[in-house]
DNA sequence: AATGAATGAGTGTTCATTCAT
DNA sequence: TATGAATGAACACTCATTCAT
């Protein structure tokens, strides 16, 4: 009998867990299609479950967009491992960096703006996600500033959040990458130091 | 006779004109309390009037938002007057007009999105006002270019548009100043020429 | 200096009778668009006058309902005329007649709704066009029934709401003209009795 | 355990459906007095509960209404029971049919619009209701056929938007029951064949 | 006589969140 | 642990009607 109920707790644990997989596939179709502010019951309804079970896996929006992203860190951090190897110097390295984050924030339509509050008031589940983020940044910045490519008094906070901007300055329509782009673009001029020019030069 | 057609065409008027400025400082003070999403009905309320007449002077939120921005215009067109004069160089220039949007845009909370949106896609009352300030923008930006204060390849479109974006960060809370002042002056690193310095060097 | 005053007093009436026919013409158009439902305030403005006018010379929708109608009176007189010197018998005359109401309850969409109110309750502008109706229908149905063409406990009253209610159903989409038909046929085999079948086989 | 699921369910369902039937009921009441246009929130407020409840149960006015009218289907069918068993003939049985679905399209103030449009356009839950009405007519309306005692040349869906237009004239003063009785009658000498009469005679 | 600004109750609908089952 | 019914405040927007000018 103890089986039994063993037999009924895991299954209920493995369901739980199915659940959960559920609602986050279903959450990553449904902000995807309508952006981030779109109807946390409208996701519930569409995973089959309901608003309750969505609640309790996920109490907050921003619980649910968290687990969405952590779910596409794998990506990110496979990407920063090959900016570290394959980039030709720090300065490109960081670059590289910093657009990805700009790809990243534009998942979603509106994500940048839960982003945005997580990383100023940092009481929220994206705030431990940002604070990740803002860490690698500082790595790739640490790294250029050694190499004299990036200017000492540049924070890496600041280089985040200028990604997160250049991402929300797309929006919804990212039709206007030339717009991203040319921000993108502007900020690593904003960053770098002229030395670099030089030294390619050589 | 004249002066009584003229008194009663200004009666007329006056009356509309008290509910529009009735309206105007109303929506001024609510949309500072709760940010630009706040309730139009809310506001009406508070002025004092019904929803259809607030709706006949302002069809869209929009709208609002322009006529309240219109006013402050004023602030905007001295501030630019000023530094046309009084800057040490055209990139001051430049510089201080770009923070001068950067504050502008911080009037309420949430207020960079629907600029953003109209520089964007342009049908909205405020494309009209965001229109003049990217023109404004290219005035600047134009002469410092001439200088040789600014990069060439820089656009005063998106120059407006980081102001905006730089403005986006500080979010509600302006208390990061050190932020937004970090980020304006990564822009302006971003589209200064080296050159200046050299030449102040003269 | 009296003739001054006059002309000006002329010259308003003839402003006011220009107003009505403009108002007249609108709402003629409007109500044809967007059914007798449509907004007055609509109509005012794309009149080009103000909503207080629009209400000055008809103080009701029914108001404005009724002077439309009595516009289109004279093709319905004319129609009664026609079918009293071109019908083959009075039970033709009569049917015609019928039909003729049924057309012209569909000017508008909406319209038997009002007009049977009208017919029913008799407090509104529209009653007295109704009445009028109602008086023609029992022409044509006395002299029906005094060549035993109708049967003789059918009231005027009933044939002219059977008229209304077949144009009723019709509904906005005239586009189910079979259906009209029939409910045409279906009243005609309702009032008419089989003697002239007899007289036609003559 | 079965019981105990049963039971668990059946209380929740218990939940729902109570107050389902409380907002049926209010509704058959709230439709009485004010007529099928009467507002939903209000309706919603005097059941006591909320819009969303009312809207979660009955997301249209047309849902709302259906599901009302399926209530007194019960009563109808029951009357085309007793119609088949107790009619003189298969004349008199359809008559009666028609006249019961008069009555039945009584029930509120304006429901004849919304089952003429739903009959029309089929794009409603009321079309099903409505449907099922035809059917049940065609039979009535074959049998007479059948019999002689019905024009061949009559289709079922025609009487019944003859049964609705008729009961449209009567509109909300049910007061003037003769009217309704004499386009009742009109209606039945339509499409009754004059063979009936014969008949009579032996 | 005309204007048009003002009114304000009223509409359907949405949705994050709670909680009884 | 899951369910999904219930909540109810909130939203933008309309329009017949009045009335000061």
């Amino acid at each position: 009998m103890a089986e039994v109920i063993t037999r009924t707790a895991r299954g209920s644990r493995a369901d739980a867990r199915r659940n959960r997989e559920l609602i986050l596939g279903t959450a990553d179709e449904y902000f995807a299609e309508h952006g981030v502010g779109g109807s946390l019951d409208a996701i519930a309804k569409r995973a089959g479950v309901g608003p309750g079970t969505l609640y309790r896996h996920f109490p907050t929006r921003d619980a649910l967009l968290a687990a969405l992203l952590s779910d596409r860190d794998d990506e990110l951090v496979a990407r920063r491992e090959r900016l570290r190897v394959e980039s030709a110097d720090t300065a490109a390295a960081l670059d590289g960096w910093l657009r990805a984050v700009v790809d990243w924030a534009a998942a979603f339509e509106g994500l940048p703006e839960p982003l945005r509050a997580a990383t100023t008031t940092s009481a929220s589940p994206l705030a431990t996600t940002c604070e990740g983020f803002v860490t690698t940044t500082a790595e790739f910045l640490t790294a250029a500033q050694r190499d004299g490519l990036a200017r000492s008094d540049v924070r890496a906070r600041d280089l985040f959040l200028a990604a997160l901007a250049t991402s929300w300055v797309g929006g919804a329509a990212l039709a206007d990458d030339a717009t991203t782009t040319a921000l993108s673009s502007l900020v690593r001029a904003g960053w770098a130091t002229s030395a670099p020019l030089a030294s390619r030069a050589d």
